[in-house]
DNA sequence: TATGAATGAGACTTCATTCAT
DNA sequence: TATGAATGAAGTCTCATTCAT
């Protein structure tokens, strides 16, 4: 016996699953359900549908990655230590819930030619903490005075999410320490050998 | 009236179109015949089916960009000089095709889900000559000796990708030159203030 | 806070209000909890479902119509002033209950269909007023002798609810004299310029 | 073995029975493709959707309506005659079509709640056809001139229709001319014994 | 007397695919 | 080489109804 809230925490969980399982578009409302032990009905008791139901879950998701993001980077003053702990944060975030960033990366890009707006603009919201803690940086004289700040917070954002993707897909019990330090050393370091 | 190739390419063009419009799961067959101007039943007399005709669409865009790539990197003997030349040719052919490489980004995130097991190989190959470049440009001795080869070949792509994407989005008329100059800022120097 | 009498009156005019709106089957039990603010279980505590709750309405409206026809007619001896005094009082009451007949006039054509052999009794029970009252009026000798009965209560019928229908869609404010005179002016005195 | 148009046509029938036989909201798609023999998708291939299968049957069949009418008075310059091959042609429809008009009655209710827009201009250009004959009578001076026109028109239908409807229920071979004569008595001469 | 989460049958619709021409 | 009417499995969603509280 579930109460009401177990049985839409079920389906939350079980369509997450079947989502990067499958894909948003492969996966049926039927799998959910059958799944996740519920009624068909039940779904669309909780949900708009299929669509709000994604939406939620994407929602949920990445307001709670800002809300990480946010939390690391609260206490840190000094500028790459706060970027180092956003970049900590964040693969930390995607290599513990991998089903919810495959299913994001790949929705991604069709966020424009949907309804999502919401989950558009959430988008931008993220770059964004991303570019002010550049931008920070920057500013405080630490980074090079040279970045192109807006294009350093996508460029960041990709570069974490396929390196961790790599990470993930390699071995069964994906490495954090190994996606970190990639990504820091290449994205605050460079691959290039620093001259003497 | 058309010549059979030229409602094969047709097709293919308008494909590509479409499902970087809308996705491929949301593209139906009748919308491609639609804009196509041909019937329903000439996909099927060149395409085994829906999925056969994105296989093909995919199979041929890496193909080229593979190709493209080797084809550049050919002449140059200085490491850093070819991985440059990778990179530049990457970025000019994300942002002249960007409706294919939307497609690709969008679907590579499923690829072991599914039957492409050919796609899967075609990116691994693709990911082996970044990881060659960047693999021969540390043994020469110009990149770290520290650099985690394995991740950097998909910390490059994630990069390019995202950063073209930004490019793509942000202006109707995408300049190479400053996604090309993000890139290599990033992922050549990366960000941080060199100490002198 | 409601006693139950009055949810259960509230649930029965929004029933009507939407049935109206949009007709039996386009309406849900849903939209009618909805409106009328109650809970979904109640409209099954008070109704044995959605069709109950329907005959109900009917069965109500159609018995406040033959009791306030009975009332009307029950003082007047004269036959021309009876039809009269039905004719009124039913114009009367589609110009004031334009909801109720609609829904009536929508769902007559079924009747035989379903299991309204209850409604089905009653329509015949009211159109044998109309057939009683115009029988009476020949017998009389008010009226022609050569007129169809069995046809005529019909016909009245027909020519009343259009009639009103007509004046309740022109105008906000609809005229009840105007649609009397007209149905009273075609149904007794024809069309045609009298022949001197 | 069918060509296309039979199998349209086919569906066209089988969707004016049921839809007459139980209601437009009661038949489902799955009795209309059984009883028609053919599969679910014909239906999709031929009409928008459940809805524009209904608009199309309605839409043919008042303007076959429409068409009757105008072709019979075409002839008749005499306004009385004129009204007269009118009621005939449509007391002949409804007793010819009673499938037809039943669903029509039933459902022109509510034109307005929908997205019917056409119908709804249908039928006030029906109408219309009625009220210019009307007027046409009452100008040229046969007709009573205290009678209210624009009432007249949908009296007359409201007439046609319920008397045929009685007709039809009555018994199974209807009887045209007992019909006819009903609503020309009532409709020209009135029920009212002529004053002497 | 009243509630509302949960149900599941069944509704409408989509769509990749086939096949006779 | 090309067509397009036809298909039917599978999809999303609705909704009257139930039942434990």
């Amino acid at each position: 016996m579930f109460s009401g809230e177990d049985k839409k925490t079920r389906i939350f969980q079980v369509a997450l699953e079947l989502f990067a399982e499958k894909g948003f578009a492969n996966t049926s409302v039927d799998e959910i359900v059958d799944r996740a032990g519920v009624a068909k009905g039940t779904i669309y008791y909780h949900f708009k549908g299929k669509d709000d139901l994604f939406l939620m879950l994407m929602k949920s998701g990445v307001d709670f990655l800002n809300e990480a993001i946010r939390e690391a980077a609260v206490g840190e003053s000094d500028p790459i230590r706060r970027l180092d702990t956003i970049i900590a944060t964040q693969v930390r975030l995607f290599i513990d819930h991998p089903d919810f960033y495959k299913v994001l990366m790949s929705e991604i890009w069709w966020l424009e030619a949907r309804q999502h707006e919401d989950l558009q603009k959430i988008r931008k919201s993220y770059l964004s903490i991303l570019e002010e803690a550049i931008q920070a940086g920057q500013t405080a004289g630490a980074l090079r005075p040279d970045i192109d700040v807006e294009m350093a917070a996508p460029a960041l954002f990709g570069l974490i999410s396929h390196v961790t993707l790599q990470v993930v897909l390699d071995s069964p019990k994906p490495q954090f320490s190994r996606a970190h330090r990639a990504v820091t050393d290449v994205f605050l370091g460079g691959i290039l050998k620093p001259r003497a």
